[in-house]
DNA sequence: GACTCTATCTCGGTA
DNA sequence: TACCGAGGTAGAGTC
């Protein structure tokens, strides 16, 4: 990683058009080529960046980064004031918990907390609107789409209307109603579910995952 | 600005859990207190950051970043490779083209590239739950509702329904009818666009800008 | 402060 | 590769 501070002048072409006028900046250049142009204050995102792939070329006062996208910044530098370069080396990288994903995995494996004799068909059941996160079966035979949420709000609930929609006209599945499952779930949520049928239910994410722990201790799969 | 590259640990609590094991990153720490912690390669954002306004902690090998919404940053730092500080001053900032603002005045003035003979009522006419991006009239009388996105995806339909959904209500302007306007618009849109009866128009955002220009050079009014 | 919407969104996954 | 959905979305604007 080589990190420049600078007076610079920078000038992005691309999927728009932006400027930024003679200030002192960082200019943060990563191993694979990606460059981050950060200012001081009032925001943690770079004022430009241009991401890997790309080329860079860099003269004393001018360096030009490109892609084959299109895109192109260039950087006018009238003054550097600190350049150093360090080797950090492969990042064992990120370990995350707590999303969405890992929520619809504890829930695909027991789809029962959700309502009493639930059994699961499929994970991320294709529709031509993209995929349901659960599909599932009551022991009557009926057919339950789940849309699964982190944070229940109202978008969640529409996007489960599409599905529900889609779903209907299929004359295998119909009628599917929907479940709306998610850690907690805002009133507008809930009463845009009831609304439409569709049953909204809060889930307790750190209980699943004792009870997933202790069902592995209890078969001594670790 | 401070910049330090050092060997360390991060645990980052609060809307998720996450946790980075040793190794060497860089940690930049904003005037404003924005923290961020970057790797070197494979990502154009940080592993972990926190924003302002916060509270910076720091001994010799832990710095602990916290803010009034219960998140906690904790950096274990076992060697530090580099630290420099400057101050970068304040940054006129940037100058933007070609965003949806640009192309909504672009087709706030020329309308009829949507649908023959469509004419402005006004621009972000207001209802209760937000501005519609265009209210349009035909010859015939019709109100029309278009909703304008540089990226047309099933949001924006969605988007477009609510609004049609508040304007029917007002009788001095129902029926209303939608125009859903993008620079592309994903399969997954316009098929939920189709069973709502909204029609789906890709524009062509250069070729506007061209014909602004070649009209203004007509009448010569730069 | 709460709400809404845009974004050079970024990023990961999948067909 | 293109497309789609999630995000600790961030950030700006409005009320």
């Amino acid at each position: 990683m080589r990190l420049v501070i600078a007076r610079c002048t920078v000038d992005y072409s691309g999927r728009l058009d932006a400027h930024l006028p003679e200030a002192v900046r960082l200019i943060m250049v990563k191993a694979d080529g990606t460059l981050a142009i950060h200012s001081d204050g009032n925001a943690s995102k770079p004022l430009n960046w241009m991401v890997a792939p790309n080329t860079v070329e860099t003269t004393e006062d001018e360096w030009v980064v490109s892609n084959g996208r299109g895109e192109r910044l260039v950087i006018s530098i009238s003054e550097i004031l600190e350049d150093v370069t360090h080797d950090l080396g492969d990042d064992p990288g990120l370990v995350k918990d707590g999303v969405e994903h890992h929520l619809q995995a504890l829930l695909a494996g027991r789809p029962w907390v959700l309502e009493d004799g639930l059994s699961l068909i499929r994970r991320e059941y294709p529709t031509d609107i993209g995929p349901v996160d659960l599909l599932c079966a009551t022991p009557a035979g009926e057919t339950v789409a789940v849309e699964i949420k982190r944070r229940g709000e109202i978008d969640g609930v529409e996007q489960l209307s599409r599905y529900l929609e889609r779903l209907n006209l299929d004359p295998r599945l119909a009628p599917v109603r929907g479940i709306f499952a998610a850690q907690s779930i805002t009133p507008q949520a809930r009463v845009v579910a009831d609304a439409r049928g569709i049953e909204a239910v809060e889930v307790d994410y750190d209980g699943l995952r004792e009870i997933e722990d202790s069902e592995l201790r209890l078969f001594d799969i670790r």
